[in-house]
DNA sequence: TTTGACTCTTACGCAACGTCATATCTTTTC
DNA sequence: GAAAAGATATGACGTTGCGTAAGAGTCAAA
């Protein structure tokens, strides 16, 4: 007669030592033998159970029903399993519900408050959008696109729409700055205005460190980020560097 | 403001007092005031973060997870839900899995070792089946006969064509006697090879006290089951009489 | 003021082990 | 033959989401 081991045991079947420990204490599958040391030994009967056991588990029966199923002889076997595969029905039904609300809630959260990939680059063709992507990726680095990219999308529409719109004059203002080689205090004026105006849409919150940071963030993202500086249509990649050298300074010496 | 007591609010959204303690003590819903006496209030808000903690929960999010979205306005949700929708669709399979296995385990069953309701009364109408259940029944109480069911279901088909075989004889021998007043001794004689033949089926178990009680169970089974007494197809509840007195009293005096 | 009706905190229970911690073997190595 | 290395044993707490008392304080109606 072979013997083996707890972890012999363990080892043959895949599961933890610990496991047939719990077994043992609550009477599922006992040692055939116990050492003076009181180590446990199991045979080969042991070991065929063992399996059995794994079998009921793989299909979800609780180890009380386990113990009933392989305890007692004159156990409705059957009944059980029907009973199991009602439940297994039920639960495979619900999961379906469970995934067509995933669906809907994905799909609400994707057309009413977030802008999807395509919408970030709209109006961009395919090679377009992988030339503007990657020569941001070439300045930036690859996981601040990411970021950035994730924070875009993060807004609502109607935030973006907002902001874009109330923003235009201090753009327009901006713009002409530009290229008229303006005075950095007037330059600093407009972008606090333009500060005061984009912390309508942060709300009252991320006051203090996290302000500097994403102000500077923002400006990234206009400069990566061609549909803030279209002008007639066009990219402007001269004033969107503009831009965020000008918030990035303003960021660096207004914020704290 | 509208303020909410614990049962309040524990009706309105359809949950335990219990669980809105729960949720306070794990940090997922805070109650918006806390009484002098301690007593939790809540109000609009927490009812609309309540509705949407259970919504979450009916997609099977832990706590845990309904934390983390609800606290962290930065969640990226639209991830989490992929990810759960994996999860889901992978749980949707093992279901899958695990209900061919059913499948497949029940038909083993019930080929190989099993009898099923209908194969117990094969041969016999609706009515028929009826009419001779319930006059078991009337006769042995509703208990004894379920329990006969369930016995017979446990023979493999293969034991129950065997048993009927080999018995033939022996039942050929018992019918002839049975219309032709026979002494108590002969009858016994034949039910003793009777029982020798049962045992096989027994195997060498149930050797004591269950004995009795099963051979005698068999003996009602008989009584009750017109399969074990048909003479050229026709029910012999005469004969089945016969038998299960003979069985009984050898069972009685023989057996210990 | 007594009595219900509520509410509070504390804490065990359940399922199936995982994960230490501490104490004993048993086997290997020097 | 002794010490180090490996296995194994028995607790016992942790996990997840509450259910279910138990014991005690609070509030409003009678």
């Amino acid at each position: 007669m072979k013997k083996y081991s707890v972890k012999d045991l363990s080892k043959l079947a895949g599961v933890s030592v610990r496991t047939l420990h719990h077994y043992d204490d609550i009477g599922l599958l006992k040692p055939a033998i116990r050492t003076e040391a009181k180590y446990r030994l199991y045979g080969e009967n042991e070991l065929l159970k063992l399996q059995q056991i794994l079998f009921y588990k793989e299909l979800e029966f609780t180890l009380q029903e386990i113990i009933d199923i392989l305890e007692d002889p004159d156990f409705d076997l059957i009944q059980a399993l029907k009973n199991h595969k009602r439940a297994l029905k039920t639960k495979q039904q619900q999961i379906s519900l469970m995934l067509n609300t995933i669906e809907k809630t994905m799909s609400n959260l994707k057309n009413k408050t977030m802008i999807t990939d395509n919408e970030l680059y709209e109006g961009f063709s395919k090679e377009e959008r992988d030339e503007i992507r990657n020569e941001a990726i070439e300045k930036y680095g690859n996981n601040t696109i990411k970021t950035s990219e994730k924070y875009l999308k993060k807004l609502s529409k109607e935030q973006l729409e907002q902001l874009k719109k109330e923003q235009q004059d201090i753009f327009k203002n901006l713009f002409r700055m530009s290229s008229n080689s303006p005075k950095n205090e007037e330059v600093q004026l407009e972008i606090a205005r333009h500060y005061s105006n984009i912390r309508k849409f942060w709300g009252t919150d991320g006051v203090s460190d996290a302000q500097k940071k994403e102000y500077r963030g923002l400006g990234k993202l206009y400069a990566e980020d061609p549909r803030f500086t279209l002008v007639d249509g066009k990219p402007q990649p001269e004033f969107a560097k503009f831009l965020y050298d000008a918030m990035r300074f303003f960021a660096n010496s207004q914020l704290d």
